[in-house]
DNA sequence: CTACCGATTGACT
DNA sequence: GTCAATCGGTAGA
């Protein structure tokens, strides 16, 4: 139990990483104690014909991360707030998946310490507020999810299985058309339910 | 060096 | 629903 999940569930298409992180467990150990969360809201991020990548115009100091081995954090900054993605794929295929919402199952004192906020809903709903939660910044870019010890990603045995929906990806403004967002089916502690049209799968 | 632009959030109509 | 604060990353002079 909460053993990290090994190296080869990343070392895959994106698009099934995305939907297998959904019901599974977030641990961040800090400094000043462990918070975990089930992830509930996610977005794959394609290493080609993706104009909404990162690495889509190639390696930069910022997206380093996306090209190294697949298992691993990339942390990136965006209006001033941390973004988390599990890097997908083999070395030199840069892929990954945003964490955008958990379900906050452990240290919810700590995070809503660190968020100045008590509505459980609110904690680690949405990619900057997750990370504000879990004390995730660009020193854990490169971080090796494999290893339970900073952060890592674990299955939940006890979690139900879940009802799984796609729908647009937030605030990309290219490759519009792609359903590339995957949550957890009247979830409340998703951060945009439902968008365009709903499809379950 | 400057200029532009978000994989966001919180406040507001 | 709308809107803008805000700042690191990137491209280009």
């Amino acid at each position: 139990m909460y053993r990290p999940l090994p190296r080869e569930f990343y070392n895959r298409d994106p698009i099934k990483v995305a939907r297998e992180l959904l019901g599974k467990l977030l641990l961040r150990q800090a400094p000043d104690g462990l918070t975990a969360g089930i992830i509930v809201e996610v977005e794959a991020y394609l290493a080609r014909n993706d104009p909404a990548n990162h690495a889509f115009r190639g390696l930069t100091r910022r997206n380093a991360s996306m090209f190294g081995p697949p298992g691993h954090a990339y942390v990136y900054a965006i209006h001033s707030r941390w973004c988390l993605n599990a890097v997908t794929e083999p070395v030199g295929v840069p892929s990954a998946v945003l964490i955008r919402a958990v379900e906050p199952r452990q240290g919810l004192s700590l995070m809503r310490s660190r968020r100045g906020i008590d509505d459980p809903r609110l904690l680690a709903r949405g990619p900057g507020r997750l990370c504000e939660a879990f004390a995730i910044d660009r020193s854990l870019d490169g971080c090796d999810l494999t290893v339970a010890e900073r952060l890592w990603i674990a299955d939940e045995p006890t979690e139900l299985p879940v009802r799984i929906e796609t729908a647009t990806r937030v605030g990309v403004t290219s490759a519009q058309q792609r359903r590339l967002r995957f949550f957890v089916a009247d979830n409340p502690f998703v951060s945009k339910p439902g968008r365009p049209r709903r499809r379950t799968i």
